[in-house]
DNA sequence: ATGATGCACACT
DNA sequence: GTGTGCATCATG
C-alpha cells in the first residue's frame, strides 16, 4: 500500500511514502513521515496499491494521525485551485484549511449572558419580511443586506439559515475577527442549540480540530466563525453568509493570502448554494458588483428599534487648544449627566507618537524598522509597534544633546489621562491592544461597561465594531484623519466605513443618539459624506475616482515583495524581478494581444515601511484590467523567480495593504 | 521550508 | 588550520 501526501511547504510537489501492513490510511487522513532529516505532518490525498518503477528510496509512513478523514475531494480540488489562484503550493493551500490541532478537545462552552439581547422571536418589520421573502424566493446565487447598523441583518440571516437548514443543507456563518464576535457566537448557539459549531481564532487548535470533525461528520448544521471558516467541509452547503463584508480581516496576511470572500464565491458555485453578504458600508467591490446586477442588492434603511440616526457633528481641529475639542468636552459632561455612556475612539495606541529634536531634527526610530517608536506611560517605554523593540525614554538628544526636545501626537493612553483630569468623578476603561493582551481583563471591561459600571469606554478599532451596548449616547471620534495620510488608494474607503461604522455604536436604542468626529480635515470627501450620511453619493464618486485613475475593482493588482536582510541585495532582486515582469510584458505585446490587456508596472521602490524586524523590503506592483492577463504574468514570476539564500518573494494577489 | 554540503574568504 | 557566510542541492 502506497500513498501520495502534500506538505505544508512551497515544494509544488506530491511525495509518495509505503503504508506499514498493521496501519489504516484513508484519503483525508494527516499521517507523521519522515522527511529528510525531520518528521512533518503529511496530507494523504490519495492510496493506491502500487506505484511507478521508483528512482528514489520509498520511505514509511510513521503513523497516521486520523482515525477518520478530516477532509476529502472537495477539499483537495479547492486547495488546487487555491494554489494555482494565489500562486502557493496545493500543501500550503490545504494547511491553511485544516486545524493543526492532534487530540480532541471540547472547547469551553461560552458563558452565557442573561442580558444578552436576544434576537429571538420578535417579528420582522416589513422591511426584514420583505427582503426575506425576496431572498427565499430568488434563483439568483449571490446576494448583499445593504442596510445601516441596528436594521436587523442578523435576524434575516438566520431567518435564511433556519429556513436552508429546515430543506437538510447546512450553513457556514462568517463575521469578522474581533475579540467580540463572541456575543453574535452565543446568540446563534442559543438560537440553533446543538447543531452549531464555531470556529474562532481564539481557541486552541485541539478545540478547533473537534468543531471541525462535527462539521465534517455532519453532527452541526451551522459553521460560524472568522476566516478560516469558511473552509469548513460540509457535504450539503446550501448558504454562506458573509456578515460586515467590508471588513478587512477576511482577507488572510500570511502565505496563502486568500481572501474569504473569493473562497466563499467558489465553494458557493461549486456546491449550488446560495452566498449573502452584508454590511451599512460594502467594499467598493462589493459595491461595484451590486450595480453590475451580479450581487443582488437589498436596501435595509430603517432601524428596527426604531429611532433616527444620531446627529453628528464635525469639529475643526486646526481652531482647538486640547486635543478633545470644546464641543467633545461639552457633550461628554451632558451625557455623563443624564447618566448615560460615551466611548472615545482612536486608532493609536500608546501615549505620544514619535520622539523630535527640535535642534537637528533627529526622530527616534526603531532600529529594526523604518517606524517612529511609540511612547508608553504605564510601561515608561518607547516601544516600537512593528516589532516590539523597546528602549527607555529619554530627555537629551542622542545627537546633539539639545534639551530643546519634545514628544508629539498623542495615543489612547494619552486621552485616558486627559479625559481623567477632566472628568476625576467618571469611571473609565480604556481597550486597547496593549490592554487587550488579558483576555479575562477585556470580558469584564465589556461586562462592566454593558451593566453601567463603566462611565466612558476608550479605545482604538477592538471599540468600533459589532458592539451594542444600550446606554451609549455618544461617540467621539477623537481623530478621524489616521488613515488619511497613508499612500494607498483606499484610505477614503477606510476612512469613511469607519466614521460611519463607529457612528452606528450611538444611541442604537433610542432617539438621543450623537456623534462628535474631530478631523485637522473638515473638507475632506470621505469624512464629509459618512458625517452626512451621504452614503450612496460616496460610493458614486469613489467608484468614478477609482475608475478614473485604474484602481480596484476596475483592475486587479498584485504586491510582489522582495524581502531580505542586505538593503543592496533587496534592490539587486527588485531589479531582477523587476526585468523579469518586463520581458514578460514583453512577451504578450510580441504575440499579438491586445495593448488594452496588457498589464502594467505601477512602480517598483522600497514599500512604504521599507525596513521590518530588521528586514528590508522593496516591491513592485503590477496592474491590469484583464484579470487573466495578471494572473498569467504572476503564475509566470511564481514559477520562474527563484530567491536567491536568504531573500524571498512574497506574492499578493488583490493587496489590501500595501505597506 | 529546512537542513546538509561544499567552497571561498578571513582570522587566531 | 578552523571558522563564517553563501550558493546549491535534496527532501519520497
Amino acid at each position: 500500500m502506497y500513498v501520495s501526501v502534500l506538505l505544508n511547504n512551497p515544494l509544488g510537489q506530491r511525495f509518495t511514502y509505503s503504508v506499514p501492513p498493521d496501519c489504516v490510511a484513508q484519503v483525508g487522513m494527516r499521517a507523521v513521515v519522515p522527511f529528510g532529516k525531520r518528521e512533518v505532518t503529511a496530507y494523504i490525498v490519495d492510496v493506491h496499491e502500487t506505484i511507478e518503477v521508483a528512482t528514489y528510496a520509498i520511505k514509511p509512513i510513521k503513523r497516521v494521525i486520523d482515525k477518520e478523514p478530516l477532509y476529502g475531494g472537495r477539499e483537495i480540488e479547492l486547495a488546487k485551485w487555491m494554489a494555482r489562484f494565489y500562486l502557493c503550493s496545493e500543501g500550503e493551500a490545504l494547511g491553511s484549511m485544516i486545524p493543526s490541532g492532534r487530540r480532541d478537545v471540547e472547547p469551553a462552552l461560552l458563558p452565557m449572558d442573561e442580558d444578552s439581547v436576544a434576537i429571538g422571536d420578535h417579528m420582522l418589520s416589513d422591511e426584514q419580511q420583505s427582503t426575506l421573502d425576496a431572498i427565499l424566493a430568488s434563483s439568483q446565487p449571490m446576494h448583499y443586506l445593504y442596510g445601516v447598523t441596528g436594521s436587523g441583518k442578523s435576524e434575516v440571516f438566520l431567518r435564511i439559515a433556519e429556513n436552508v437548514i429546515a430543506k437538510g443543507l447546512q450553513v457556514i456563518y462568517l463575521v469578522p475577527e474581533i475579540t467580540l464576535t463572541h456575543q453574535l457566537a452565543r446568540q446563534v448557539s442559543k438560537r440553533f442549540a446543538g447543531r452549531v459549531a464555531i470556529l474562532h481564532s481564539g481557541m486552541t487548535p485541539s478545540q478547533r480540530l473537534s468543531a471541525w470533525r462535527k462539521i465534517k461528520r455532519g453532527e452541526v448544521q451551522l459553521a460560524i466563525g472568522a476566516r478560516s471558516a469558511v473552509f469548513a467541509p460540509f457535504g450539503q452547503l446550501g448558504l454562506i453568509i458573509i456578515d460586515e463584508e467590508h471588513e478587512n480581516s477576511y482577507k488572510s496576511g500570511s502565505n496563502p493570502r486568500y481572501h474569504a470572500r473569493q473562497i466563499a464565491q467558489k465553494k458557493a458555485l461549486e456546491a449550488g448554494a446560495v452566498m449573502i453578504m452584508g454590511s451599512a458600508t460594502p467594499s467598493l467591490e462589493a459595491h461595484l458588483m451590486m450595480e453590475e446586477k451580479k450581487v443582488v442588492r437589498h436596501v435595509l434603511s430603517r432601524r428596527v428599534a426604531g429611532g433616527v440616526p444620531p446627529q453628528v457633528t464635525v469639529v475643526n481641529m486646526l481652531a482647538e487648544q486640547r486635543m478633545l475639542s470644546k464641543k467633545l468636552m461639552g457633550e461628554m459632561k451632558a451625557t455623563l449627566a443624564k447618566g448615560r455612556q460615551v466611548i472615545l475612539f482612536l486608532n493609536r495606541r500608546g501615549f505620544s507618537h514619535y520622539f523630535h529634536c527640535r535642534s537637528c531634527g533627529y526622530d527616534m526610530v526603531c532600529p529594526h524598522c523604518s517606524v517612529a517608536l511609540t511612547y508608553h506611560k504605564d510601561k515608561h517605554r518607547m516601544v516600537c509597534h512593528y516589532c516590539g523593540f523597546s528602549r527607555n525614554p529619554i530627555s537629551v538628544c542622542p545627537e546633539c544633546s539639545s534639551v530643546d526636545v519634545g514628544y508629539g501626537g498623542f495615543g489612547t493612553e494619552m486621552v485616558e489621562m486627559e479625559v481623567g483630569q477632566f472628568f476625576p468623578q467618571a469611571r473609565i476603561a480604556r481597550l486597547d491592544t496593549d490592554s487587550a493582551k488579558d483576555k479575562p481583563m477585556v470580558a469584564t471591561v465589556l461586562h462592566e461597561f454593558r451593566e453601567g459600571k463603566i462611565d466612558i469606554l476608550l479605545g482604538t478599532q477592538m471599540v468600533a465594531k459589532g458592539l451594542n451596548f444600550p446606554l451609549v449616547d455618544l461617540v467621539g471620534i477623537v481623530l478621524a484623519d489616521s488613515a488619511l495620510n497613508l499612500p494607498d488608494f483606499r484610505s477614503q474607503e477606510r476612512t469613511f466605513s469607519l466614521i460611519v461604522q463607529v457612528s452606528g455604536r450611538a444611541g442604537r436604542y433610542n432617539d438621543a443618539g450623537k456623534v462628535v468626529v474631530q478631523t485637522f480635515h473638515p473638507d475632506n470627501t470621505a469624512i464629509r459624506l459618512a458625517t452626512n450620511g451621504n452614503i450612496e453619493e460616496f460610493y458614486r464618486q469613489e467608484l468614478a475616482a477609482r475608475k478614473e485613475t485604474a484602481f480596484p475593482p476596475y483592475t486587479r493588482l498584485v504586491n510582489f515583495t522582495i524581502r531580505g536582510r542586505s538593503k543592496e541585495k533587496t534592490e539587486v532582486e527588485i531589479e531582477r524581478l523587476s526585468h523579469m515582469v518586463e520581458s514578460f510584458l514583453h512577451g504578450l505585446a510580441e504575440s499579438n494581444v491586445p495593448p488594452k490587456q496588457i498589464p502594467d508596472i505601477l512602480g517598483s521602490a522600497p514599500c512604504p515601511l521599507e525596513k521590518i524586524a530588521g528586514n528590508w523590503r522593496h516591491h513592485l506592483v503590477l496592474r491590469g484590467f484583464e484579470p487573466s492577463r495578471v494572473l498569467q504574468i504572476a503564475t509566470g514570476v511564481y514559477e520562474q523567480y527563484k530567491a536567491p539564500s536568504g531573500m524571498y518573494l512574497e506574492i499578493d494577489l488583490d493587496p489590501l495593504q500595501m505597506l
